[in-house]
DNA sequence: AGGTCGACCTGGCAGC
DNA sequence: TGCTGCCAGGTCGACC
């Protein structure tokens, strides 16, 4: 589900609400979502752990902790973290409840349990932020960047900006959008695309994640923030799941196909 | 090296 | 109403 606008959404409002806050118990009501450790071991390592601050790398939140120690959690696909003023009920889909210092609650919610948390002295010890690839919106990626390594790649580049050890933090979703207004065919393959289409990717690709940022993200089915309020982007939202939809800019209908086992949506006439 | 597919899960929705 | 099948924002590992 999140991608990376709904990841920084979340985190933004998290370091905003919790940090200097303090984990005090800690209940779960669903291990499988402990990637690293038991419910006992997560307790023991949290309590009394202060969050200095709240990061995020790609579409992982990661909490920092006091004592050189992290949480990182990843909701892959619905996977929510809210946090509540201590009164409100265990929901259906929570699968742990953080009580902090402050007498409010850090709700874990994950309808279909995909998420996973890890608490690690060394980011290193989780596997995929060891291969990860680099923050497309922290001044490292530019079009020579971009110029470089997509000469490198033979692939479909709809499913290249789907690689996390590519570019972090693009999903299914802004991985259609970008492409849309970028006017790129989704099907191109990387090493083929001409100079203009390189520049015109890097903008898209800026200017998707900035704009989607600005709209607190998409909820297109379970995303909620930190307050469980949905994002607004879906109302800006040009291709993706509107198949067979007029395009906003020709009136074509929209195509869907299927690339690595995932939809993709896009204007056959836009996006040649 | 790159691709494709199934697995991991629950639940909403369309169609019959 | 209720059943079936399909689909879902992510990633991993097996296999070709």
């Amino acid at each position: 589900m999140p991608e990376l606008p709904e990841v920084e959404t979340i985190k933004r409002d998290l370091h905003e609400k919790i940090c200097r806050d303090q984990f005090a118990f800690i209940k779960v009501f669903d291990s499988r979502v402990l990637a690293n450790c038991t419910e006992k071991k997560l307790s023991k390592e949290l309590a009394g752990e202060k969050i200095e601050t709240v990061d995020r790398r790609g579409k992982a939140v990661i909490f920092r902790l006091s004592h050189q120690k992290f949480l990182v959690v990843h909701l892959k696909m619905t996977g929510q973290l809210i946090v509540g003023d201590g009164k409100e009920e265990k929901g259906k889909q929570t699968r742990i409840i953080f009580q902090l210092a402050s007498g409010r609650n850090l709700f874990y919610n994950d309808q279909r349990l995909f998420g996973r948390l890890w608490v690690v002295k060394d980011l290193k010890e989780v596997n995929f932020l060891r291969a990860i690839g680099p923050e497309p919106l922290n001044g490292v990626v530019n079009p020579l960047w971009l110029t470089k390594q997509l000469k490198l790649r033979e692939t479909p580049i709809k499913v290249l900006l789907l690689n996390q050890e590519f570019l972090a933090g693009i999903g299914n979703i802004y991985a259609s959008e970008i492409l849309f207004k970028a006017k790129i065919n989704p099907k191109k393959r990387a090493n083929r695309l001409r100079a203009l289409e390189v520049e015109s990717l890097y903008r898209s690709i800026v200017s998707v994640l900035k704009e989607a940022i600005d709209y607190r993200g998409t909820s297109m089915r379970n995303y909620r923030d930190s307050a469980g309020q949905k994002g607004r982007f879906i109302d800006r939202i040009r291709v993706y799941n509107r198949e067979g939809e007029k395009c906003f800019i020709c009136q074509t209908p929209i195509t869907r196909i299927v690339q690595g086992a995932r939809s993709t949506f896009f204007c056959r006439r836009c996006q040649k």
